[in-house]
DNA sequence: ATCAATAATTGACCGTGGTCAATATTAAAT
DNA sequence: ATTTAATATTGACCACGGTCAATTATTGAT
């Protein structure tokens, strides 16, 4: 029972998501107009708003994206075995991160850790990162005394205060 | 060499925060408006900004206030020895941090956790949760295995994500 | 008291996120 | 092919934070 989508709107918003990731591309996240990216997308700015409730729902997204072929690539290497192979294998996510503080203030906003919020992309990345680094740390040399999510819980809370 | 305050400034900022003081009170912090503060005040809009740098510089501040007084009424009464007496004797700290969205995500931004920014107001609190806190454990009956320090910054980052 | 230097205030103006009644397009039913 | 109901788009408009050249008030020097 819910409404059909045609097609036109998929389109739409793809076009929409495409000039995003344009925009970005050329200024970084901070400096994205939503006025910039229906010109780009060559729609009216209403249309914007029909499709994402706010600005920061399409950051979300592109955001959550970027963060998604993070993961990717680290999923997609050798498990890391040491502390400093971990380390090395979040760096691109890490980098990503902190690249702006933009960035760094809306991901966390939106990572889960503030709240009431239903669950958004970001907030799923954050739980695969999550969920990444405590299947690593099962079987890599580190300390054993704790349990591993507990340790990946740190890594997690480390990561966030750094 | 620094150029000398004229004593209306300090009239017109006393006047400003009072005014924003009475604004929360009515409708929280999310709904303050800096055109209601200014009206409230009696002055142009022009003169909020040349005494606050921008509208969460105010929020740094009365928020600050807020959590220094709830401090200062934890540090007024007898040390906490149990676990759930130090949760109750921080009970207003905890209630302030989450009566609103908004008042805990500025709290969490202004944190220190969050960056480069020099120290302000809120971030000064933040260190005052931790020694208030780091304090009391030192003569409570509680875990001895691992450092006080380590607890209260575990208590800390706890009450962040909770 | 007058003047000069500078601190403080003003308010019209701007940029940008977001709204919504009006309009246009789609697609199913006949 | 028409009609019709639902969906999608439009763009003028608003709200609100923030700016800055122009103006006014203060203060110390003479």
């Amino acid at each position: 029972m819910q409404k059909p989508i045609q097609k036109r709107s998929l389109k739409t918003r793809a076009r929409l998501l495409s000039a995003a990731e344009d925009v970005v591309q050329r200024n970084g996240y901070e400096a994205l107009r939503v006025e910039e990216v229906v010109q780009a997308a060559g729609v009216a700015k209403g249309t914007f708003f029909a499709h994402f409730h706010d600005k920061d729902a399409l950051m979300e997204i592109l955001m959550g994206e970027k963060l998604s072929a993070c993961f990717d690539q680290a999923e997609g290497g050798p498990d890391p075995k040491t502390v400093s192979e971990i380390i090395a294998a979040l760096e691109p996510v890490h980098s990503f991160m902190t690249s702006e503080r933009y960035v760094f203030d809306l991901l966390l906003r939106y990572s889960g850790a503030t709240g009431i919020a239903e669950i958004g992309p970001i907030a799923h990345c954050f739980e695969r990162y999550f969920r990444l680094v405590s299947g690593w740390l099962e079987h890599a040399t580190v300390r054993q005394d704790v349990s591993h999510d507990l340790l990946a819980e740190g890594v997690q809370a480390f990561s966030i205060q750094a």
